[in-house]
DNA sequence: GCATGTGTGTAGTAGTTACTACACACTCAC
DNA sequence: GTGAGTGTGTAGTAACTACTACACACATGC
């Protein structure tokens, strides 16, 4: 398996695999588009500044095609809507999410589709 | 239904409906017990401040009896062993919580018993 | 050899979070 | 009438979040 990589070291992988072919992925052009300053993705790019806000993350997200639960999750967040679901019925998610916190991959997905196919 | 209280008035009426019968839940009895100045806590139970941080509402949730997860969902916050169990596997835990979003109470009450009751 | 574009270094900041410390006014028991 | 206990008012703060602004050094094209 792929060894984790940090948030800033997904994203200037993610972007200069880009740049190699594009050169409107330049760090300063990505930064212009999202609307940031180039020196605070810079340093966001090598950690050396905390992950963006999640406004700034779904941007990059947009920009560099990736996903944003996954980009929020690197950044060690959690998308605010998720968020509040979560909190509009807290005992009902707490409980079914602690109880999948320890299935595997597959049997969550299942889930996932089973809801999703109107079973219910 | 009985109309959604702040996270003050919740804190202050399931305090004094303590306190009616039991001295030791006094504003500076709790306040003591969870390791706060009592001004604090005053000014919380009357929504003068925001709610504390998590480890805060878990003491007073312990000290007042209540849920935890229901504490911190009026605080507008969401526990954070929830938080890193989605961020483990943000697409999964993403993909089916929204779409349990629009569901009843009673449907999504079913996926968790089944899932705890090992049809897994 | 100069303009244009590249990433980075340094410095600063407004706003929020999560509280503490202490003084004050009131009530009630005895 | 004073001591113990009650809630509250005022003031302050350290740490963190989420950035901006500007200057610098290097490369590359023409």
């Amino acid at each position: 398996m792929p060894k984790p990589l940090t948030f800033g070291q997904f994203l200037r992988e993610s972007r200069e695999s880009k740049v190699a072919t594009d050169r409107g992925f330049s760090l300063r052009k990505v930064a212009e588009r999202v609307g940031i300053e180039p020196s605070y993705l810079s340093k966001i790019e090598r950690d050396e500044q905390p992950p963006p806000g999640e406004a700034v993350i779904r941007q990059l997200a947009v920009e560099l095609s990736e996903d944003p639960d996954v980009l929020l999750a690197l950044a060690g967040k959690v998308s605010s809507d998720l968020l509040a679901t979560i909190r509009s019925r807290p005992r009902l998610f707490a409980d079914l999410i602690r109880q999948l916190k320890s299935m595997p991959d597959h049997a969550v997905l299942r889930l996932v589709r089973e809801v999703r196919d109107g079973s219910w």
